[in-house]
DNA sequence: AAGCGGATCTACT
DNA sequence: GTAGATCCGCTTC
């Protein structure tokens, strides 16, 4: 059974942890989503929505189950947006295991750790060969060249949370979800912009 | 028209 | 653990 749009819950938390475990495929390569960060659109300081639609984020307004593209220090991000539409919620992609392709994200990635190959968002996109030529694509329409695909099934024990890296707004708010004992999963780090951590 | 700041990565100590 | 590369979008002048 393919994945279908309806299947993707409209709240950008629910649809972070409805994320982990499902593969993001382009050409030969699958991606099985290990880490993934929550943006709550215009109600998230964090968010690139917060300030309203612009023509870099406008795909964030749009229908939910399509990609949102940015790139920033020369590489490229993806986030799956989910809905409703004009909230702008959206589900950062952060990290995944190769599970497809592992020669074709190789031969972008060059020579390190299996695990290390889509291990933190610019290089996960990299490893996928996912560009700003994707931006906007539906995930669920089986010919677009970026596709959602079923994955395995993630028990809620094996799910951790934890604040955002290298937001300076909200920093403190647990919406990155990621599978523990998961090696793909990257480092944390804090934004210095950020004020001392709010306990 | 220009400056600033960032949802990063790698290398080096 | 820390520093530097690097570059585009948004704000402000």
């Amino acid at each position: 059974m393919p994945l279908s749009r309806a299947d993707l819950p409209p709240d950008a938390v629910d649809a972070a942890r409805w994320l982990l475990g499902k593969r993001l495929a382009r050409g030969a390569v699958a991606v099985e989503i290990t880490e993934v960060e929550a943006y709550l659109g215009v109600d998230d300081p964090a968010s690139h929505a917060w300030r309203g639609p612009t023509p870099r984020n406008r795909v964030m307004f749009g229908p939910p189950g399509h990609l949102y593209c940015y790139t920033m220090h020369g590489h490229t991000c993806c986030n799956v947006v989910s809905g409703p539409e004009g909230i702008a919620h959206a589900v950062l992609i952060r990290a995944g295991r190769v599970a497809e392709g592992e020669a074709e994200a190789r031969s972008r990635r060059g020579d390190v750790d299996a695990w290390k190959l889509a291990r933190g968002p610019g290089n996960l996109t990299r490893a996928l060969g996912v560009t700003m030529a994707d931006a906007g694509v539906d995930l669920f329409n089986p010919s677009s060249p970026v596709r959602l695909t079923p994955g395995r099934e993630v028990p809620d024990v094996d799910v951790v949370a934890g604040p955002r890296v290298g937001v300076s707004r909200a920093a403190d708010e647990p919406y990155r979800l990621w599978i523990a004992a998961e090696r793909s999963v990257s480092a944390y780090r804090r934004s210095p912009r950020a004020g001392a951590a709010g306990f």
